[in-house]
DNA sequence: TCGCTAACTTGACTCATTCCAGATAAGACT
DNA sequence: AGTCTTATCTGGAATGAGTCAAGTTAGCGA
């Protein structure tokens, strides 16, 4: 069996993905990547935890130049739902948008409905050079939403 | 001449809309809402200048409080967008989205493309009970554009 | 006009994130 | 292997947005 095979087929091993971004491939930076492969949209302080878990002591301050860096390059995506902190994936270059449960603050991907991308282009732009068309869907979560229906 | 027109023809004046809601009409809660007819999209430290230059002394607490209990009673509308404090609107109950200068921050409003509301259900919503789509564009306005033309 | 209660004041406090700056460690090109 | 850089570490301090808590003020219905 292969070593280290990459978690998407089709892509890099996260050693070859920072090569290839023409990053240097240091342990922080692997734990980072494979902490979000292992649980996607986690925040700063989670990322944090994962990654001293596989590799002893990490700075906090490694952890958000890290996740500055991989931003940076591309290798991650930065989102931010309304009232929760930063929150990085490693799903990059596809157009998916995010579902938000009100409740529980869990995120999870939805892919753009249909092939085609929606509402990229809004009618008149203000004269805005548009680069990026972002959609968060909030609601609540299966979970919660039994939860709520058993208080009721 | 009537007196204390409301902002957008066929709504009620700041004073009646709060008692629709039955809440309290007190001075910091009508400047709140008159500082962002004036100056939509504003957060709350823009606000409470707002507020304090027409009113005099208004704590920050207040502030928060009066924007908290409108947005609760529907009167306002929160935006977070990313890399940016809260903002607030008075435009509520329509369908409308965003659009965010990646440069100096800017929101304009943008009617959401068509009449009817393209992206409000996500195909499958994974369980999830969902209740709005959230568009955010993101891109550069005509003056940040312009100036990174001629720095090119 | 009175009194109840919602709304406001003050001030301390949390939390995520950034900045700083010198010292150390470790990739990677030659 | 050696050197040059780029990352990371320690750890302290600062920032900005927003919250908590307890006491005071004032809207508004009776």
């Amino acid at each position: 069996m292969a070593t280290d095979a990459p978690a998407t087929p089709g892509e890099l091993a996260p050693e070859d993905r920072l090569r290839a971004a023409g990053l240097r491939v240091t342990a922080p930076r692997l734990g980072v990547l494979t902490a979000l492969e292992r649980e996607p949209h986690a925040d700063a302080d989670t990322v944090a935890r994962h990654v001293r878990a596989a590799l002893g002591a990490v700075s906090t301050q490694a952890v958000y130049d890290v996740l500055h860096a991989l931003t940076e390059a591309g290798l991650l995506r930065r989102i931010e739902p309304a009232g929760s902190a930063a929150r990085y994936e490693t799903r990059v270059g596809d157009n998916h948008h995010h579902l938000v449960c009100r409740s529980c603050g869990v995120v999870v991907d939805v892919e753009c409905s249909g092939d085609a991308v929606p509402c990229l282009t809004p009618e008149p732009a203000h004269g805005f050079v548009v680069d990026e068309a972002e959609v968060t869907f909030w609601g609540l979560c299966p979970t919660c939403t039994s939860e709520s229906k058993e208080n009721a």
